[in-house]
DNA sequence: TAGATTGTTAATCGATTAACAATC
DNA sequence: TAGATTGTTAATCGATTAACAATC
C-alpha cells in the first residue's frame, strides 16, 4: 500500500517526537509551520523533517509550509494511535505498577484489560481500576478474550515460561521490560524492548567520557 | 587518551548488550569465545563485534578468540560500572518508586543517596531504605552533599523549576523520564532520556504495519 | 607447522544533508 | 507576479559488512 512500504527504524523512532512537538504547537494555537522552523525547535535539519514526512505523503504546501493540526493528525494516524489494541500486563511489581498507573494507554492506541501476577500478596489489589489476577488464570483469560499484546514486567527468569504460554495463544506483540531475548526464541514476534539498565549504563559511560 | 576519543553513539549503545551476554557466558563458566560465536548468540555480524571491541583496544588473541571473563571486565571498566556516582531521585510517584526499587544501582556504577517529592503524603515514606524528603529540602541537601546526577521522575511541567535549581548547584548529568527537553534549556548537560510513551507508540506503529 | 581467528583496511550500504526545480 | 517553501534528486557522510594480511 502506497508509500509506507519499508520505512527505516530511524524514521519510525522519530515519529513520536514529531507528534509531541506538533501537539505542543497545536496546543499553543499555532496553525502553520515551515520545515525550517520545526527543525529549529526540534534541533534537527529541515532536510530531515521534509524527508521524514515525505516517507508517508506530501503533507505540506509549497510556499506555505505545513498545517500544524493537520500534520499532527496525520502522524497520529500513521502511528496508529486511534487503535484500541487490547493489552495485558504480566507482573504487578514496582515496575508493572508504574507502567499501569503512569501510562495514558488510551492516548497511545491501547487498552489495558487485565493484569496478572504470581504473587498471592498482589492478587486482588487494584491498578488503575484493574484487579490483579492470579497468573494461574492466564490461560483461561487468553481463551476467553482477544489480546493484541502483552507488557512484560517480570524478571528475566520468569519470562520464558509466561512467553511460551502467551505465544501458544497467538500473542506475538510484546512490550518487554526484561532482558530476556524474545526474538531469539520466537522469531516471528514483534518486540519493543525497554532496557532501563542499558540506558543507565550508557549515561555512566558518557559521564566517564564527557 | 588512547583510542576512545570519539566513539559513536551506535557503538556506545551496544556496549551494555555485550556486557550482558558476556556476563551470561561467564556465569556459564565459558572461558573463551570467538567473535563469530559471540556474533551468532547476539544476532549481529562478527565484523561488528570485532570493530566495536577494537574501538577500545585489542582484547582478543589471534587464532584463539577472546577471554570471556577478561573481556567482560574490560567492558565493565569501559562503561565505568565500578564508579560510585552519587545520584538523587526527584519524584517518588509510581515511576520514581519503580526506579528506586527495581534498579540495582550498585552494579551500574551509581549510589542513590536521596529521594525527593513535593507531595506531603509521600514525604517520610521509605524507598529501598531511603526516606523520601520534602522537595523544599533540595537546595539545602545540594549544598551539603556532592551529587553527580539526578534521576527525574516528575511530570514534564514540574521539570523546569527543579532543573533550574539542580543546574544552579552544578548538576549536569540527568536520567530523564519526562518529555521535557533538558538540552534545549542547558546545552552543556548530559542527558539520557527514557521515553516510555515513545517506545509504546513505536510498538503501535509496528503492530499496524507488520 | 597448519589452522584459527584476530585487527584493520577497503567496499558497501544506508542515512543524513544539501541543492534546486516545482509550485503554491 | 515575486517570494516562500515544499518535494525530490543528488551529494555527502557515517556506519556496517566483507576481505585479508598479521599473528597466535
Amino acid at each position: 500500500m502506497s508509500k509506507n512500504d519499508s520505512i527505516s527504524m530511524s524514521v519510525i523512532r522519530r515519529l513520536p517526537r514529531y507528534y509531541r512537538f506538533l501537539s505542543e504547537l497545536n496546543d499553543q494555537n499555532i496553525d502553520k509551520i515551515s520545515s525550517t522552523k520545526l527543525a529549529q525547535i526540534m534541533n534537527v535539519t529541515a532536510s530531515q523533517v521534509r524527508q521524514d514526512l515525505n516517507c508517508f505523503g506530501g503533507f505540506g504546501q509549497q510556499g506555505y509550509g505545513y498545517s500544524v493540526s493537520q500534520l499532527k493528525e496525520e502522524i497520529k494516524n500513521i502511528l496508529g494511535l486511534n487503535n484500541d489494541y487490547k493489552a495485558i500486563l504480566i507482573g504487578a511489581g514496582n515496575l508493572g505498577k508504574a507502567v499501569a498507573m503512569h501510562m495514558n494507554f488510551e492516548k497511545l492506541g491501547f487498552e489495558l484489560i487485565a493484569c496478572f501476577d504470581n504473587n498471592e500478596q498482589k492478587v486482588g489489589s487494584k491498578l488503575n481500576g484493574i484487579t490483579v489476577k492470579n497468573e494461574s488464570e492466564l490461560d483461561d483469560f487468553c481463551n476467553k478474550n482477544h489480546i493484541d499484546t502483552a507488557f512484560l514486567c517480570i524478571p528475566r527468569v520468569c519470562v520464558e515460561n509466561v512467553l511460551d504460554k502467551l505465544y501458544s495463544h497467538g500473542i506475538k506483540n510484546y512490550w518487554n521490560f526484561s532482558h530476556y531475548d524474545i526474538n531469539a526464541r520466537y522469531n516471528d514476534t514483534m518486540v519493543e524492548n525497554v532496557h532501563l539498565s542499558d540506558s543507565l549504563m550508557t549515561l555512566c559511560y558518557r559521564m566517564n567520557n564527557n
